[in-house]
DNA sequence: TGTATAATTTGAACTTGTTATAGGATTGAA
DNA sequence: TTCAATCCTATAACAAGTTCAAATTATACA
């Protein structure tokens, strides 16, 4: 019984475990399936890079990676498997949020997030249909893009914010968490649809994390918050004027 | 020329201005006209009540609607525009808001939010395809949703927080009302793909809610809300405990 | 080493959203 | 009433995602 590997699981496998300790019994049947796998991911990052979003056709992708049609179906499953499959990029995440160092717990969280968006903004055409691709709501992969690490290292950040004072410890490190989350996709929908441009994404995720984070927090930690809110809106009230009005 | 409706038009006609003062000259041509959409929509709904969202297919609406295949697009465009289109609950949604008396501005926004959520989940098939077609991020039919009316009644609660003192003059109020859009949303979306049950998402909303309002009230208004996060989130938690984990 | 079995690629076919073309109906003017 | 212009409908076709039966290949076992 041959079972598909969900996005995750690849991801998963890409991301830490490199011990080679159990390649030895890979088969040249094995070999083979993960080679087309590659050359399959390898020629999707290219045909987004090339033509953007609509661009990725089935079969330009099939007959790109040297395999027929009915491969990539096997080997991923869905055209939006593949596409979120190509989601590997915690590990370039984590080395460099590794380099930050801010002593304040929120503002990590708010590094995190600028480092975040960041990544993505850097790469318009492959994370713009990577995340229409977690807005589809056609299929049952939505477990993919939220994954255990992703969470952890969120909750981590959360969980060291409570640690310091800066988050009642009443909250639900959960929900806030999960809040957050909202407005971090809610942010990444609108911008890959053209309600936000590229400059007033960091600010908008900035004023949307600030605003949650001071319902959230201890009253000593209000005031820095409190700030940060108005900054952030202030970028994004003068970009609005510069630019035609993004709403 | 014939300039194809877009569904926010329908729909602003259907709301308010119902004086029928120009409706003499509708010749045969556009009462017929008028007849082919009435009938498209009213399949539409037909099918997406019976088979739920992936049973509307085109050909089977045209035939239901008895109308040829290419109808449906000369008329509304395309099929995403035709789900849109139902969305027509706004006339409802202010009669029954109409009835809730809060002093409260605050209370009006959380009443607001838990009335139309309310009015979302009572047709369950007909409201998750429409919340889907809203995340569908293919074409560029966005401004739909978000039309003028539905703008102006949120600001308007919102401007009513800040006058009465709830929120503070300087935040700003049309990127609060994104922000809490944002919250809401996500939330629709998590509903639809089955990360929310049915009855966290009232919770759901109002927790998120709370959290960002709270970030942008007057301290003196900061003590309810704290207590309306406790009391979501709660709430939440029991659901959960119940329940499979949503998350 | 040879063969049976299981898994996997494949090319064709199916489904569905969308569009181009051709034919037909409706409106306004002579 | 009749003709011409215009718009609309319907058929067919296209493009893209997905699936299915058959061929092909690798593995397991004698």
């Amino acid at each position: 019984m041959s079972v598909i590997p969900s996005p995750a699981e690849a991801f998963l496998d890409f991301d830490e475990d490199e011990a080679p300790g159990e390649e030895a019994p890979l088969g040249r049947r094995e070999a083979g399936k993960a080679e087309r796998r590659a050359r399959i991911i390898h020629a999707a990052r290219e045909l987004i890079r090339e033509t953007g979003n609509a661009g990725l056709s089935m079969r330009v992708l099939a007959q790109r990676a040297g395999v027929s049609l009915a491969t990539p179906y096997n080997l991923f499953g869905s055209k939006r498997a593949i596409v979120l499959a190509l989601l590997e990029d915690v590990r370039e995440f984590r080395e460099r949020f590794a380099l930050l160092r801010a002593t304040d717990p929120l503002e990590r969280i708010f590094q995190a997030v600028d480092l975040q968006i960041e990544i993505y903004l850097a790469d318009p055409a492959l994370y713009k249909t990577m995340w229409a691709a977690v807005f589809d709501t056609s299929d049952d992969l939505r477990a993919t893009l939220w994954n255990d690490k992703r969470d952890a290292f969120w909750r981590g950040l959360i969980a060291a914010a409570v640690e310091a004072g800066a988050i009642g410890r009443e909250i639900s490190q959960e929900w806030l968490q999960r809040q957050l989350d909202h407005v971090f996709r809610c942010i990444m929908l609108d911008w890959i649809v053209g309600l936000l441009t590229p400059e007033a994404v960091p600010s908008a995720a900035q004023h949307g994390y600030a605003l949650i984070l001071k319902g959230a927090a201890t009253p000593e930690w209000s005031g820095p918050l409190g700030a940060r809110i108005l900054a952030s809106q202030q970028r994004l009230i003068e970009a609005q004027g510069e630019k035609l009005s993004p709403l």
